[in-house]
DNA sequence: CTGTTAGCGCGTTCAA
DNA sequence: TTGAACGCGCTAACAG
């Protein structure tokens, strides 16, 4: 009997273009338990290492799959319920430093537990955060893990999730009206710090820079910063809103009409090591001297903010704490360890190192 | 009728623990054909839209689906054989910065094109990457792209992907005994020039630091720079392979090493922004001026390279063109259009900034 | 220890 | 235009 059977396809496009390709059919426990006088339930149940079929047997139909390089087909597998090691993981931004180190150790944790990461980018736009869940549903993902685009005010497709029975984490940028676990960064303090830490160097006139306030993330920081002043009875409040992208570009732009307005700041925080990168760009253009003319505090990390002069101080985040947390959660869920909404928001802590640009 | 059907389920622990579930039993093409009191293959074609159906039963079918929220099951589609489509995309790290800019890329392509990326991380590590292989097989994904780990020399995974009929395209690095479709950067000629602009700027010792020689990418790098000392009659050569992680780390230890040596370089071609972030920083700490003791040319680029002073003179590889080359291909496959082992290499041109680090 | 049977959800025959 | 029946590959319940 022959094993390995040849499919010809044989494809005709209308440009009389003929292609034909051989493929290997694929081979399956059926195949094997012809070809070795057992049932297929035999081959499943010696392939998964049921005890309940003779060693020679076992030993006979494993054998036989490695030297044909079998491979279980996961869709049929899933398809009986059994189970899932899909994990899906969405982000506003995969080349951003904060996710992509995230994504990184997130894959691997992951891996490392048998589950198998898709990485799902929102470019910070809600439609297409909608669609990926619908597409996570529809694949039976184990369980999501998501950072919300920018875009996003309704949550109503992570209910959907709900709906189907699969368990999901929020990490730093969150839908607080959907009751599941969150791992959150404790933005409102650390941004207090940070403000009262220029407060106490001197600086005045404060300008806080940070994105969409319906965002958990920068509503918090914003309001640590206006804390921080009212503590220090410092007049001066300028908590300015971007929604430009964090860019380098924008944080050019953003310094030349900063200083062209009558606003004067002699310092600033701000939410994105990107639009920092243009700031600093863009000091140079305009011969300002950080920290002397201007304070700086960023939010993010890159090589050069150590690297560059003056190094810049900055508010790391935890990203291998964040990571290790929403997996333990998500896992836990997975397993029904835990009910999503009796687990209490998980408040990692930022921390600011203190370098010379302030 | 009931049609939200609650299923409870329970689970019981060996440690008394008990857990009670609830959880929507999903709804299928089924529960909406009994529903409606049609056949379930009605509710298959409506869905799909197959004109065969009148139009009234489509609606009705259509408007039941969406209300009740019903979403396909894809792993039953698939398992029918119809497609899949999802693809894996295989790199060696996530968060260096070449690679994290296309995965954003391709992400993006091939979401407008109605795919799915599941991105895997090698880690560098064969063993990783064979097993990441089998995880594909077992999926049925579409497609992959890969760029491989520093590790592999064997690319037999690979022919496994050829087996099960999985189109397969390779960027950056590759597997040059795998006849599948490669989308390469001109290494060889960019180091050559690199290598040649140094000469002309005066530098008599350039030292060329890569990575592993088995890989292509380094290979050519390597070969780039000897054919320019040889055409220039240059005698001191220095062709440095570095087997450690391409790190700020390691690039401080190999500037100190390096002038600790005898080797005495007045000049630096580096294959990884990082290594070469660190070696600037160790540069400061000896008090080494670059350019003027020392010339720097990198492979890679960070905000950095342009951020910091001196600004670093970098060859920049043009992801998007990898990215976009790269999914043609593999889409062209994927849709038959072409066959794998008669597509030619293509190069893609890298460029070099000049700046001020030589 | 092994075989038989049924069914996961879907799409595609073939009939009506 | 619709229904009935089948099978994709696999696992589990039941029987022997």
């Amino acid at each position: 009997m022959q094993m390995h059977t040849f499919v010809n396809k044989l494809f005709l496009s209308l440009h009389t273009f003929v292609f034909i390709q051989f493929m290997h059919k694929r081979i399956t426990i059926k195949d094997i338990a012809r070809e070795l006088n057992v049932h297929h339930s035999t081959v499943s149940r010696a392939l998964r290492k049921d005890p309940r079929v003779k060693e020679e047997t076992r030993e006979m139909v494993l054998a036989y799959a490695q030297e044909h390089e079998y491979q279980a087909n996961m869709n049929a597998v899933q398809l009986r319920g059994t189970s899932n090691n899909a994990i899906a993981l969405i982000v506003p931004n995969i080349n951003h430093n904060f996710f992509s180190d995230i994504v990184s150790k997130l894959t691997n944790l992951a891996y490392d537990k048998g589950y198998v990461i898709s990485v799902f980018q929102t470019n910070e736009k809600y439609e297409l955060e909608k669609e990926i869940v619908s597409t996570i549903i529809q694949h039976n993902f184990a369980g999501v893990i998501v950072s919300i685009a920018n875009d996003t005010k309704n949550g109503d497709h992570f209910r959907l999730l709900e709906k189907f029975g699969i368990p999901l984490v929020f990490f730093d940028r969150v839908c607080e009206d959907i009751a599941s676990p969150k791992v959150l960064v404790n933005n409102r303090e650390i941004t207090f710090q940070a403000t009262e830490h220029l407060i106490n160097k001197g600086y005045k006139r404060i300008v806080h820079i940070t994105g969409n306030t319906d965002i958990n993330v920068f509503r918090e920081r914003q309001k640590g910063y206006l804390e921080a002043l009212e503590k220090y009875l410092v007049d001066y409040r300028n908590p300015m809103v971007i929604t430009d992208e964090f860019t380098t570009d924008s944080g050019k732009k953003l310094l030349n009409s900063l200083w062209s307005s009558d606003l004067n700041p002699d310092a600033i925080i701000s939410s994105s090591i990107y639009l920092t990168m243009g700031i600093l760009l863009q000091c140079r253009e305009l011969k300002l001297n950080v920290p002397a003319d201007l304070g700086i505090i960023t939010f993010g990390t890159l090589l050069s903010t150590e690297i560059i002069t003056p190094q810049i101080t900055s508010i790391e985040q935890p990203e291998s704490e964040i990571a290790e947390l929403s997996f333990e959660l998500l896992e836990k869920q997975i397993n029904h360890e835990i009910v999503p909404d009796k687990i209490h928001d998980m408040i990692v802590k930022a921390e600011i190192l203190f370098r010379e640009s302030c």
